[in-house]
DNA sequence: GCAAGGACGTA
DNA sequence: GTACGTCCTTGCA
């Protein structure tokens, strides 16, 4: 890049000082709809905004960032207790609007800067010393004095006074000369004069009785503080000389407090704060959220975008977040039309997206472009293009598909469409176990390329850019590299489609029309399938290169739509943030007690033989009890029994609901089945397999966590699947208490109280229903009081239990049907208290017919944090479909919101606990249960910490009308934490 | 060797 | 009646 540096110029605004001046300049203004003052957010946004176009003019920055001042102490505050003690707190009415000016500078496409402990002029000094250093130019818009110091003698560091005075050009420049003019010394004696002479608005004590002149006269004839503080007793006037004499501590702490920082650990470095367009699809959802007609009509045509094509930000707009306006109208015409603003693409963002799309889809993928990387001359060729354009989509080849178990076989990278390249590590040459193959020659050694790409991987500026990233950044863990910053194509697409496009092969043929070299294509299927080490490397690099290729092709194609769909704020919030979370849980595991499923194997397998023996004395014959075929045709063809259903394949039901009700009507074998399919799936499915995921390495079991698969936005869990321990019976419970903690360690479970009923309740608006959560009653029991006009107090357990399975079958989208089914009465009786049901609870009802209307419109309903779930076929033809997709519809938005609350509190967890500095690993999700691992004794600091965040998770996004409780226990193990 | 269906564990 | 993943058998290649 050096090339280039006599024309990279720095631009850092000083966010802080424009914020007072907006504040002090401009007269106030409130938001019209809710009253929010916003004058101030205005006034930056046109201070920002005219700022980068009078640069512009003359001098363009290549890079450039706003600065702000973090509220919380800096290092000056242990120096000197009484630094800026004299400054009056923050109006309030400027309170709200420090966050909205972060906010106003995102929406502008400018980083944010500001850092816990460090003063914004200190970030500044640290990236104008960065800059200065690689030959940039640095201008700083600020009229502060304190950052006079920096000015350079070349004028390579200036400051911009942009205040406007009465008879002076808008934009003046501070360099060398006026920095003389106002301290009397060159830029590099600044501090020593301050700190003589001190600053009565930051409360820097200085030398009392020495202003500016005196002080610069004493350090142009001395040369700098320390020499005039040494040789003070030389000074031929008295009065003078004493104080100098008595104060010399003071000026020293001075100097202290008025130098500036230069090395604050930016987390963002230089390369980060390249000058990106301005887009639409983030300015004006902002400006229209603040309600600002004048600036959105100037920079709409500025920009040539139709604002009408964006919605206000929900997180900012009047009212916050609050339900889409879908979900409480029964508009269809709004809704309607509002979908076809979004997704006609004449203009703004959708056009874009779909330009993009036709221009992409367009570029052949090339498999003699790839390129193999073998000498460490290309690699670094990679690694400079790789800075060059700031971002990389990148892929790891493994020897197998556990994250926590595979090794590194190969790295695949693309920095642009048609162009992509393969680094091979781990290729092995062939031979068996025992004399061990041994790498292929022609492979870089793993640890320089590591070495290599470690700063790329690691670098705040650089996106990487990944199909299921979170598989990649565990794998680097590994290798001890932090990958991050990410964006995920396949998060990317859940965001937008839902699971219907996982995968890349998918993706690639439905976006590109292209078909992928697959996996199995390469090395084969089932026994004689080989891993990616064994296979020959110049074939495994078109493969590879591909993937890489085809992820950056797909990134083009869909994170337009995101802006174009609406759909940023929830990849941004609920998406992108999460992957390095389930990345953390999965990679810390949990100690599974391979004694304890041992004895449970040894005697359900016990228990179960004794059934087995049972059920063939009873059957007459010994089968394969296994069988749901051989078991129907002993009890319904050959035992004779009457009654039996057939499932749609024409087979004979034998589930648990149909044996238990044979058992009841007095057939013993049902009941020994029963017993034995209950043991021996405990067994088979837990006891015997979750030792077999136990991690060699870890001593640990790793599930993995499936971002992207579950239509309503719930997690799932898979190798294993840790969402679905038995709990429900004695038996089962065993096999929890296997789950323990680490040694000198405790578990913690929390789980939601109710939570989906408690989501429904808020967005069905049941006043009933809220009032019964507010006072904390037994929801079942409230509910059956109001349907059967019986007292809580003394309520018969069958009459709770009907009320808990209807609450149940709403959430679910009741039927007269199911829930006949489900508690085993008449279809008549139960439609009746479906009836009932709607009586008591009005909304309810309405709640379902609005879902019922919009699926049918719209093809897709949404949780109270915008996510959309889609139904495809929700006008097919077949009536039974139907109406699954409307009792689907009805249980999505409840499910996918509360999946969304759990999701929130999962992102927001980690910085919480870190800021209450509370030692605790999050290890396991179970839809409405969080589960962590924290030193024994500290469980009474962390029980707090992770309730408060849980309950809060909505806020401020969405204020929920309903409270949300949280349980949460300790102990050593699972069983007994929950 | 693989896919589909049935059964069953969870929220 | 919603949403999942896993184990096992079966039937076909």
């Amino acid at each position: 890049m050096t090339e280039g540096n006599r024309h990279m110029h720095l631009l850092l605004v000083d966010g802080s000082g424009y914020i007072f001046r907006a504040f002090h300049a401009l007269p106030p203004l409130n938001r019209k709809s809710d009253g929010l003052p916003v004058g101030c957010v205005q006034g930056f946004c046109n201070m920002l905004f005219k700022l980068t176009q009078d640069m512009d003019i003359d001098e363009p920055p290549t890079h450039m960032a706003v600065i702000f001042d973090h509220s919380a102490k800096t290092f000056r505050d242990n120096i000197y207790s009484e630094y800026k003690a004299h400054r009056p707190p923050a109006p309030e009415e400027l309170v709200p609007q420090f966050p909205l000016t972060r906010s106003a500078t995102r929406a502008f496409s400018i980083p944010a800067i500001e850092m816990e402990g460090w003063e914004a002029d200190d970030i500044m000094a640290t990236y104008a010393c960065q800059a200065k250093a690689r030959g940039w130019k640095v201008t700083i818009a600020s009229s502060d004095k304190d950052l006079m110091q920096l000015v350079e003698p070349d004028g390579s560091i200036r400051l911009l006074d942009t205040i406007p005075r009465p008879g002076q050009p808008p934009l003046r420049w501070i360099g060398p000369d006026e920095v003389f003019t106002k301290f009397g010394v060159t830029p590099d004696k600044v501090i020593d004069v301050q700190a003589l002479c001190g600053d009565a608005v930051d409360n820097v004590p200085g030398v009392p009785g020495i202003g500016v002149k005196t002080a610069a006269e004493l350090i142009n004839t001395y040369g700098n503080l320390e020499t005039l503080l040494e040789r003070a007793t030389e000074i031929k006037q008295n009065a003078r000389r004493e104080k100098l004499i008595a104060n010399a501590e003071l000026a020293r702490i001075s100097k202290k407090l008025v130098t500036l920082e230069q090395s604050v650990p930016v987390e963002i470095d230089l390369d980060g704060l390249v000058r990106q367009p301005i887009s639409p699809g983030t300015l004006f959802p902002f400006l229209k959220a603040m309600e600002f007609a004048t600036i959105t009509k100037r920079l709409a045509g500025l920009l040539e975008a139709n604002p009408d094509d964006f919605e206000a930000d929900p997180d900012l707009r009047a009212g916050g977040a609050d339900a889409p306006a879908s979900l409480k109208s029964t508009s269809l015409s709004v809704a309607k039309a509002k979908l076809a603003a979004q997704t006609v693409p004449g203009s703004g963002p959708a056009k874009f997206a779909a330009e993009e799309h036709a221009r992409i889809k367009a570029i052949p993928v090339d498999y003699d472009a790839y390129e193999i990387v073998n000498t460490p001359e290309r690699l670094a060729a990679w690694v400079q293009k790789i800075w060059d354009v700031g971002r990389v989509s990148i892929d790891t080849e493994t020897t197998g598909l556990d994250p926590q178990q595979a090794d590194l076989v190969g790295i695949c990278l693309s920095t642009q469409i048609g162009e992509g390249c393969y680094v091979p590590v781990g290729h092995v040459l062939p031979g068996d176990l025992l004399a061990g193959g041994g790498l292929v020659e022609g492979q870089l050694p793993i640890r320089d390329v590591l070495d290599a790409l470690k700063p790329v991987i690691e670098a705040p500026s650089i996106l990487k850019i990944g199909q299921n990233i979170k598989y990649d950044m565990e794998i680097f863990w590994r290798y001890g590299i932090n990958l991050a910053p990410i964006d995920d194509t396949m998060l990317i697409s859940y965001a937008l489609d839902g699971p219907r496009y996982n995968g890349m092969d998918v993706l690639a043929d439905h976006w590109l029309g292209h078909k992928t070299i697959t996996f199995s294509e390469l090395a084969g299927t089932g026994k004689s399938q080989k891993t990616f080490d064994q296979l020959d490397i110049a074939a495994a690099a078109r493969y590879a290169a591909e993937d890489a290729d085809v992820t950056l092709r797909l990134w083009h194609v869909l994170k337009p739509r995101l802006a174009a769909e609406n759909a940023t704020t929830l990849y941004e919030t609920l998406e992108r943030p999460l992957a390095p979370v389930l990345a953390r849980m999965e990679a810390r595991g949990i100690t599974v007690d391979r004694q304890i499923l041992a004895r449970l194997s040894g005697d359900f397998s016990q228990r179960a033989a004794a059934f087995e023996a049972e059920a063939y004395e009873l059957a007459g014959q010994s089968f394969n009890l296994g069988s749901p075929k051989q078991l129907g045709e002993i009890l319904f063809d050959k035992m004779g029994i009457e009654g039996g259903t057939k499932t749609k394949t024409g087979a004979w039901s034998t589930g648990a609901d149909v044996l238990e009700d044979l058992a009841l009507k007095g057939v013993p074998l049902a009941r020994t089945i029963v017993d034995w399919r209950q043991l021996t799936k405990l067994k088979g499915t837990y006891t015997d397999a979750l030792p077999t995921y136990m991690n060699p390495r870890t001593g640990r079991v790793h599930t993995s966590y499936s971002q992207a698969s579950v239509l309503t936005g719930r997690l799932s869990s898979n190798d294993p699947n840790l969402q679905n321990i038995p709990v429900r019976t004695a038996d089962g419970r065993k096999i929890r208490t296997a789950f323990v903690a680490a040694p000198g360690k405790v578990l913690i479970s929390a789980d939601y109280s109710q939570i989906e009923l408690r989501v429904l309740a808020h967005i069905a608006d049941i006043q009933a229903l809220k009032d019964a959560f507010e006072e904390g009653l037994d929801i079942h029991a409230m509910t059956a009081s109001e349907m059967f006009n019986v007292p809580v107090e003394g309520m018969p357990s069958e009459v709770r239990r009907r009320a808990k399975a209807i609450n149940f079958g709403i959430i679910y989208g009741i039927s007269a049907f199911g829930l006949a089914n489900q508690l085993g009465i008449a279809r008549g009786e139960a439609g009746d208290y479906i009836k009932t049901y709607f009586e008591r609870f009005p909304g309810i009802r309405d709640y379902m017919d609005e879902q019922k209307v919009k699926v049918k419109a719209d093809g897709y309903v949404t949780t109270i944090f915008g996510r959309k779930i889609q139904f495809p076929n929700a006008n097919s033809g077949n009536p039974s479909e139907r109406s699954f997709v409307e009792r689907a519809s009805i249980n999505a938005p409840i499910q996918g919101s509360a999946a969304d609350i759990i999701r929130r509190a999962m992102i927001r967890m980690e910085p919480e606990l870190k800021k209450a500095k509370i030692d605790a690993d999050m290890l396991l999700q179970v839809h409405d249960e969080l589960i962590f691992e924290v030193p024994e004794g500290t469980e009474d600091q962390a029980i707090p910490v992770i309730k408060r965040v849980m309950e809060n998770a909505a806020e401020p996004a969405v204020r929920l009308t309903v409270p949300i409780q949280v349980d949460a226990h300790a102990a050593k193990n699972w069983d007994e934490a929950h």
